[in-house]
RNA sequence: GCAGCUGUGGUAUAGUCUGGUUAUUACUUGGGCCUUCCAAGCCUACAACCCGGGUUCGAAUCCCGGCAGCUGCACCA
């Protein structure tokens, strides 16, 4: 693990690069050169690959400008500030809260910034540095503003996490997956983030690219069907329990983590495990990862259970590269009161329940006559009482006989107006908010800890430091060399070149330096198959393939390439 | 956002304190020679004073502002 020398790397071969570099660049931000992109495409390729086509989950494409309503309905407009003044005389600014409790010792947080506004003026709190008469309080949200349209008056923000994009799409995405829990829709995208003084490279930026999936599940029923086929794997877990009583972290498997409660469901458990088999397929391997459960002050309000992957770096030390949370029905809910919309789905009992209950009617031949015109109203809200106010009612008409309802007018409503029934009723299902277990990948973090974990350094008479890339994201597959550039051994590499790239292969064509040099450049950068052409490859068209693991070699024929490189790539 | 330190070819650096030649050296990269499989050697070329302003006859060097990086503080729903 050596940041600083794989960074270099990494910059110098055209995978990460600072962005807007020629106008001195802006920090938060950053470039995939060529191989960067390339990596990252095949990161995000193999995720899909994962959470698409090996769990039956489906992907969505959504907008990064989302207008106001979403982020107030998902609380972002609100809670996704800080409290922001600015000295009058000098011009400095400071977080508001963090003056206050300076100035008076009292934690301010909670407080409205026009409360707050008071307590600047009460206590007659001035600028920290200049002494100068503070501006009103306002939020600096963390969120990109922009406009839509040309009016400008449609407020639009860029969106900062690609998951509203899918809790907004429920009743398209349920009547997709035919109405049927559980389901699973995922986003890959961009999400932006203002941050205000963003220091650590790409691990925090202020662009970042997401892979979410959403899956969404009977709140009564967080089992999952592959469960057993995982049952006996061993997880690495630090636990609420583990980090507050400063344990040794569990090493159980996910059926002993069920069994314990450690983990809240089959369906977390088993996220969690995809998450690791991702991540060692991306050669991250176990000891420098962390399952870590968030602490009860650390959980967001609406999780009821979340879990963080950490990486382990030299230079940021542990990183959060994945979330995986339990946010139970907080974001459908959220929506469904803002939108209006119904965001629930019908569950049909295995079997109709009987359920028996009391009704309320009007006994309209007196009820008509004793309330004429005013009758259609208190029809309405007779027929709109719940079960228990049906209830409440009744006892209330049997004990005093009557009952005043207060609408735009006050009305006597007498026992004889109404006819309670005691009746059965079949109820065959009902409708349920589903309960969402979301695993959120940060695709430039994980990109990272990849090339800092797949960098090696070897002493070998110089120092020899390289991409040890798993073979299927490697950026580029096969570099194809001549043995030396004379009696048209460039020629047969370049004609081997152009047929592997129509192969479908992503391959280099490296003429320059010697053999051992370009052996080494194409070690650099993780190419895991070389092939050389040699003086033999014009009298039997065979070519040397080398391994970058094993550095062995075998003579191949040309017409063989494709699926020897194939087999290898496997 | 605050404080301190730093900023020279692709990389690593000399020069900055004490202003003055064509800005040092190595590696890398491109072209060539040589070379029969893991960074050999030789020739050659490309390539830099973070940006802007000021002081000065003259600024990589001194001063101011900005940007970026590192460290600490703060922030990270």
């Amino acid at each position: 693990m050596n940041h600083e020398k794989m960074f270099n790397i990494a910059r110098k071969r055209g995978f990460l690069w600072p962005s807007f570099e020629i106008y001195s660049g802006v920090s938060g931000f950053t470039d995939y050169g060529p191989l960067g992109a390339s990596l990252k495409n095949n990161i995000m390729q193999k995720w899909r690959k994962q959470y698409i086509a090996g769990e039956g989950f489906h992907e969505i494409e959504g907008p990064t400008v989302m207008p106001k309503e979403v982020l107030k309905a998902s609380g972002h407009v609100d809670n996704f500030t800080d409290p922001m003044t600015k000295c009058l005389s000098c011009g400095e600014v400071f977080r508001a809260d963090h003056i206050i409790e300076e100035a008076i010792g009292e934690d301010v947080e909670s407080l409205e910034n026009s409360e707050m506004d008071e307590i600047v003026k009460e206590n007659n709190i001035k600028c920290p540095s200049c002494g100068g008469d503070l501006a009103n309080i306002w939020n600096y949200n963390l969120m990109f503003k922009t406009e839509i349209g040309a009016k400008g008056d449609k407020v639009g923000y860029m969106r900062p996490e690609t998951a509203q994009g899918i809790f907004i799409l429920f009743k398209r995405l349920s009547r997709f997956f035919k109405n049927k829990l559980p389901f699973g829709a995922v986003q890959l995208g961009k999400a932006y983030r203002n941050e205000i003084s963003p220091r650590q490279g790409v691990i925090r930026l202020r662009e970042f690219t997401q892979a979410e999936a959403e899956i969404f599940l009977d709140p009564e029923d967080k089992t999952h069907p592959k469960f057993k086929q995982i049952a006996d794997e061993i997880l690495y877990l630090s636990s609420q329990d583990v980090q507050m009583n400063d344990k040794e972290t569990l090493e159980i498997t996910a059926q002993e983590a069920l069994d314990q409660g450690v983990v809240s469901s089959e369906t977390l458990i088993y996220q969690l495990y995809l998450a690791r088999k991702f991540l060692k397929e991306l050669g991250i391997p176990d000891e420098v990862l962390r399952f870590r459960q968030h602490l009860p002050g650390e959980m967001a309000h609406y999780a009821l259970d979340c879990w963080d992957v950490e990486c382990l770096t030299d230079q940021y030390g542990w990183v959060e590269i994945i979330g995986i949370a339990d946010r139970g029905n907080y974001d459908l809910t959220a929506h469904s009161q803002f939108s209006n919309e119904e965001l629930s789905i019908y569950m049909e009992y295995d079997e109709p329940k009987l359920v028996s209950k009391t009704i309320v009617k009007p006994n309209l031949k007196l009820f008509g006559p004793a309330f004429k015109g005013d009758s259609p109203k208190i029809k309405t809200y007779i027929e709109n009482l719940s079960d228990d106010e049906v209830l409440a009612l009744k006892e209330q008409i049997e004990s005093e006989g009557k009952f005043i309802l207060e609408l735009d007018n006050t009305f006597e409503i007498l026992k004889d107006h109404l006819i309670f029934e005691d009746v059965e009723e079949e109820v065959k299902g009902e409708r349920i908010i589903p309960h969402v277990i979301e695993p959120s990948f940060g695709i430039d973090r994980i990109l990272y800890c990849t090339l800092l974990h797949s960098f090696k350094t070897e002493e070998d008479g110089f120092e020899k430091e390289y991409f040890k890339f798993a073979k299927e994201i490697a950026p580029i597959q096969v570099s194809v060399f001549p043995l030396m550039n004379k009696e048209g051994l460039g020629e047969i590499a370049i004609d081997i070149t152009h047929k592997l790239r129509e192969a479908g292969f992503t391959v280099d064509n490296d003429t320059s330096g010697t053999i051992g040099k370009r052996y080494a450049r194409a070690d650099e950068v993780g190419v895991p198959i070389a092939i050389t052409v040699d003086f033999d490859t014009k009298e039997d068209n065979t070519v040397t393939i080398r391994d970058r693991d094993t550095e062995e070699q075998e003579r191949v024929q040309i017409e063989d390439l494709k699926e020897v490189i194939e087999a290898k790539l496997q």
